[in-house]
DNA sequence: TTGTAGGCGTTATCAT
DNA sequence: ATGATAACGCCTACAA
């Protein structure tokens, strides 16, 4: 590799000179800056990010670990925080936690070591012993999308309540008198908070479901199937499957046409998490969707606003009920409103042209 | 940050003593290894990685282009990637070129310049200009699913032509007469092959495609939106619409739906790349399944080995036609076989608990 | 305006 | 077995 020390030999001048050109800094002559500027560009001399990172004290790099990469959810949330941080001059490493707190523990590690500047998390679990560390580190941290115990850092969550309570009021005047849940993990505050806030939403209306009704999955596929074909085998059945992410609702639709039952004739199913495939079953299926862009964007703005040293306010966005008919329910909700949510903005153009050959 | 020297003034040792307790190098007297230890445990120590890379010439790190991270195809491709590089001591850096070459050089450039041990990237067009870069900078590089100009690095790459083929002769048996493409970009390898091999195979049977029949997308959803609808506003129109990515599939879906056509009646639709809810629609959508898994392991085990000091041999795995019914076409091939062989292998088992509260 | 020198936190080569 | 010491490639006072 050609070194800063080569294009000062070549130009003919010392490093300190060829570090002033190449951060525009105060003082070189037209001149020599112009002959360091032909060194470089005859060498093909590329400055080495590790020397100057131990030298700054920064990396110019923000850390991203998700819970899952697989489930698009994260994927749209990692590229919307992608955008961000390289608007601001920023490049982001991804961390896989891969729903696992292990494996998120480890990516916290790993990503400190390399300094990064920054932190965003999306906890796999409640479990914060790792947000210790990352305090002691003094790496500014920002939570997404779920907590985690013990942590004072800022926050960007999704507020499903009001989604969850125009459901359970849909649901019911439905006339869905067995309403079954397929949860998420009892130790995510997503987990919790999802189910909980439409039990209490239930039980406003009189309707609280039965314990033996209500599963937890892992926010993956395989258990949504698993709860799917567990509450189906009940002698008294659902009338409506409520899956409380979209992986998990990818398995109970499995699932249920696996056994050969038809939404919502057989059972009704509504899914929180919207999918752009969703719309085009049959019937499309009903949804709570989540803003993840603007999640991903006001994330990494936070974690920016922190490394700044500025004291951001945490974030509340909030989901928003999509009716779509898979849960017998009439009136569809107007459908138009629903693209535009949850559509990265595209800045190139698509092309479409006809084959000329 | 504590850093090496006060770990060594703590335990009363020098700073190589520190190093090489961390490093399990030879010589350290279990007496001090412990008190070494010891110290670290006390102090919180962990060491900087940049320090060390610097120092190491080595980062431990590699680094991953996708064209597209909201692609669920790149997306199990990263997530196997990663997987395997962890397995072997590795750590992934992704970069989204979101199908942009000008945004693809970039990463490359910010990659080589944190020193990433070696490179992997999937190609957004044919434009090798940035190889030449990574050639010079000696880091080593593997070309995954598409390939580039002028380059001579490793390829893992998947042939469909075989199930182009198959899927050719199946919509002649099944009597399309009229067969649209929603093809690639014809500047991307993928794009061309693959055009080119479904339009041989269909040359063979006597069928070539009618020019105005054949329209090229860009990999992405609105593109297959606006290639189907363009497609069936023809007066003449397909029978029968394949594209040949399943995000413009999905753009395609979406705009027969949008049109009131059923599929397949109206239209038959296949699509290259299986997706988890193609079974779902209905009809269930007809496919060519690539081995997205395989591949993400595959290149990562050929950058390892180039980074050994190997010379791996290309890598060319093949697509697999997977009929469904969506064209129209009579017999469904064995569905039972499909699943396992884009299904990542999980090693935490799946969790299903009831409610106990 | 430019050069010299010291240090960022490690590891490795010498001595001791 | 352990301790100085010199890099690794860069930035930045301080001097000139």
């Amino acid at each position: 590799m050609t070194t800063m020390k080569d294009v000062a030999n070549r130009a003919g001048v010392s490093t300190a000179t060829v570090s002033r050109v190449l951060n525009g800094h105060a003082a070189p002559t037209e001149q020599t800056r112009t002959r360091v500027l032909a060194a470089i560009d005859e060498l093909g001399y590329r400055p080495n990010a590790l020397a100057r990172s131990l030298r700054m004290h920064s990396t110019k790099t923000l850390g991203l670990i998700v819970s899952d990469l697989l489930n698009p959810f994260f994927a749209e949330i990692a590229r919307a925080v992608e955008d961000e941080a390289r608007a601001h001059g920023y490049c982001v490493v991804f961390g896989n936690a891969d729903e696992s707190a292990e494996q998120q523990a480890t990516y916290v590690r790993t990503l400190l070591d390399r300094r990064v500047d920054g932190l965003l998390v999306c906890p796999a679990t409640d479990d914060g012993g790792w947000v210790a560390e990352v305090t002691e580190s003094g790496v500014p941290l920002v939570l997404l999308d779920r907590t985690v115990d013990g942590s004072t850092a800022p926050v960007v969550r999704v507020d499903g309540t009001e989604a969850l309570r125009e459901l359970a009021a849909s649901l019911v005047a439905t006339g869905h008198e067995r309403i079954g849940v397929i949860a998420g993990p009892a130790n995510t505050s997503t987990g919790r908070e999802r189910l909980d806030a439409f039990s209490a939403a239930l039980a406003e209306l009189g309707r609280r479901p039965r314990p033996e009704h209500v599963l937890h999955g892992d926010f993956r596929r395989a258990s949504g199937a698993a709860a799917a074909a567990a509450l189906m085998s009940l002698p008294e059945r659902p009338s409506v499957l409520v899956a409380m992410d979209n992986l998990m609702g990818l398995g109970a639709l499995e699932e249920l046409r696996g056994r050969g039952l038809v939404v919502p004739r057989d059972v009704g199913l509504a899914v929180y998490d919207d999918q752009p495939w969703f719309p085009l079953l049959d019937p499309p299926i009903t949804v709570i969707a989540q803003p993840t862009v603007a999640m991903g964007g006001a994330a990494a703005r936070s974690l920016l606003a922190l490394i700044a040293g500025e004291q951001p306010a945490d974030v509340r966005l909030t989901a928003r009920l999509v009716s779509r008919g898979s849960c017998g329910e009439a009136g569809l909700v107007s459908e138009r409103a629903s693209s535009p949510f949850n559509t990265a903005v595209r800045t190139r153009p698509t092309s479409v042209s006809e084959e000329d050959s």
